[in-house]
RNA sequence: GCGCCCGUAGCUCAGCAGGAUAGAGCACCAGAUUCCUAAUCUGGGGGCCAUGGGUUCGAAUCCCGUCGGGCGCACCA
């Protein structure tokens, strides 16, 4: 990592070094809590380039008068030589404008960091598991998925450039009863593919088009072998590779929205290593796991419920509304009794674990993070898990809500979007809002109105830049940083916003939350474009200026290192940043 | 009935782990192109931050209630 602090990060030390200060001369007591001192750019640009509340925050616990002690801060921190100015504000803000050079000097930053200007090391290179999609491996990707897809990659992305170590991971579910139902479905596929007239394929079964060449591929090899045999003769080879085909789709798809996983763990080979097992024993050792009657469902009891014995976990005591199953009553296991120990294994190779999921799934949080806390938890430091629940997309197309059943096959296939609309549209559409709101994706608004999506807005802000770049050079322009000290205020405004990007990393990355990037991003075009735009009436104010070498070099170094951040904030979104549109 | 998520401009959404006068895009109105890409920019109108309480120096943000919307409430995955 390099030696090389950025600009935030540096006045986050100075602050608290003013407040070490003031506790070495015994005006501040020592030992306050200082979780709450913030030290960012004020709302309000006139107001300086940073603010901090220390003042305010700390007043209470020190029993001081926030202005007094917010006097002494000044005192400290108008010392600094970066620091022009040092005022005291409203309720008791501290108000700092920083001097022009340090702004300078922060672009010479990003020149020097490159790619790597934001990373951070805040991760301190623990390993954070992210797993993320796991569809079910029963046919193409839909848009179902595409959100969580995009929003798990985007969150690794940034987690991993935030200094974490990352795990991508999909966990299969291939042991369910669903996985049966495929195999069923590519026998009929593979009949047919022999020359049998199999009709309409039965309900409850995939009829999908997508299964024919798994029936095929299977006829091929194997002739008519089991044409009429038993189930039992194949549904366990017929499983096997039905789900493999289905991995390969699926794999396929997610690499059109440039996804890839770095772990495949299958729930079959789980259970086939007996890890249910040995989490079932360990949790009835320590008395988590009994056999007990499960309660009825809440709401409508259905007419066919009957009360019946199963080995329960105890939820309850970690908070869920009920006691959980973890076997079926045949003795199989329950998703969730195979997915508590495929947590446990988990959280063996990683500091802290998170799962995207659908908000469909919502309703089994709960249970799961009890295991995990129970799992993890038994020497007093349980493995911090989270679940962040992506919220469904609504699909539209031209106002109109989009049915979609997979029965029905009327499904809107993940590649058919992407293979229209583009991957850097889907990618930045799912990035411009919050996981956990709900969204509309109109189909026909996001293919046709290309004009009107913010990611051509960003796009166009870095192609710009790399178009004037070329044409600098073009006139023998080089960007140099020999004479930044020419720039003025404007350029300073954008070099101020664009400084904001590490400390942006680090709270996106805190937050779980990518699409912070996305609106950051899109926040850095604006100021580039307004920027731009000044030099239409006023030619002196272009990145080029003819006459003036000096200054248009330096300018063209601005430019170089918007553009360098551009990119890096379009890469941790998994967006491509084009050169010319 | 219960749990989780959401409610901010006409529409789609931000609001940076409480902070100063609540922002952007679309739409609407008025402007800018002999000029590095106008896929851009400048200005304007438009808000009881669903609602009622509470917490405190300070609330769109935290807590509780109510209303409205979504998802879920099997031994399914």
């Amino acid at each position: 990592m390099s030696q090389t602090l950025t600009l935030h990060a540096a006045f986050a030390g100075h602050v608290a070094a003013a407040l070490d200060a003031l506790v070495a001369a015994g005006t501040l007591p020592a030992g306050l809590n200082r979780a709450a001192v913030t030290v960012e750019p004020p709302r309000d640009t006139s107001h300086g380039d940073l603010s901090t509340n220390a003042a305010m925050v700390l007043a209470k616990p020190a029993a001081m008068n926030p202005r007094a002690l917010a006097e002494a801060l000044v005192v400290e921190l108008g010392k600094l030589a970066e620091v022009t100015s040092a005022e005291i504000a409203g309720p008791g803000f501290i108000n700092l404008r920083v001097a022009p050079s340090a702004w300078l000097a922060e672009l010479k930053a990003v020149a020097a960091l490159g790619d790597d200007y934001g990373r951070s090391t805040m991760g301190g290179g623990s390993v954070i598991n992210v797993e993320y999609v796991s569809a079910n491996p029963t046919g193409p990707m839909h848009m179902g998925h595409c959100r969580g897809a995009v929003v798990g990659d985007a969150l690794a992305s940034l987690l991993e450039f935030a200094g974490h170590k990352v795990i991508r991971e999909y966990y299969v579910n291939d042991a369910g009863a669903q996985v049966q139902v495929l195999a069923r479905s590519v026998h009929i596929r593979y009949r047919e593919a022999l020359g049998e007239a199999v009709g309409e394929i039965p309900e409850g079964l995939y009829p999908g088009d997508y299964l024919v060449p798994v029936g095929q591929a299977l006829a091929a090899e194997f002739g008519d072998a089991y044409a009429s045999a038993a189930e039992a003769e194949w549904i366990d080879l017929f499983r096997t590779r039905a789900v493999a085909a289905m991995l390969v789709m699926i794999k396929d798809d997610l690499a059109l929205l440039g996804i890839r996983h770095e772990v495949f763990s299958s729930e079959a080979e789980l259970q086939a290593a007996g890890k249910p097992e040995e989490a079932e024993a360990w949790l009835r050792a320590h008395d988590l796991v009994y056999d007990g009657q499960l309660e009825a469902p809440k709401g409508k009891t259905p007419e066919d419920w009957e009360p019946v014995e199963l080995p329960l976990f105890r939820s309850t005591k970690f908070g869920d509304d009920q006691d959980r199953p973890i076997r079926k009553s045949d003795g199989s296991w329950t998703y969730f009794g195979a997915d508590l120990a495929y947590h446990f294994q988990k959280a063996q190779s990683a500091d802290a674990l998170v799962d995207i999921w659908g908000a469909d799934h919502a309703g089994t949080v709960k249970r799961i993070k009890a295991a995990v806390a129970a799992m993890t938890g038994a020497d007093g430091k349980p493995t911090p898990f989270e679940v962040r629940l992506v919220q469904m997309v609504q699909l539209l197309r031209g106002g109109e809500p989009v049915k979609m059943s997979k029965r029905a096959g009327t499904f809107v296939t993940l590649a058919d979007v992407v293979r229209e609309v583009g991957k850097d549209v889907v990618r930045f559409t799912m990035l411009t809002r919050k996981p956990e709101a709900q969204m509309d994706f109109d189909f026909a608004k996001v293919v046709e109105a290309s004009k009107d999506n913010p990611v051509f807005y960003v796009q166009y802000a870095h192609a710009r830049i790399r178009s004037t770049l070329r044409k600098g050079a073009a006139e023998g322009f080089v960007p140099a940083d020999t004479d930044l000290a020419l720039l003025g205020e404007e350029e300073l405004g954008l070099i101020k916003l664009a400084a904001q990007f590490p400390r942006l990393v680090e709270a996106a990355a805190t937050a779980r939350e990518p699409h912070r990037v996305a609106f950051f991003l899109h926040d850095l075009a604006a100021a580039l474009h307004g920027y731009w735009n000044l030099g239409n009436d006023k030619p002196e104010k272009r990145f080029i200026v003819a006459q003036d070498g000096k200054l248009t070099a330096a300018r063209l170094y601005l430019a170089a290192q918007i553009g360098q951040l551009v990119r890096n904030g379009l890469a941790l979104l998994g967006v491509a940043a084009v050169e010319e549109m």
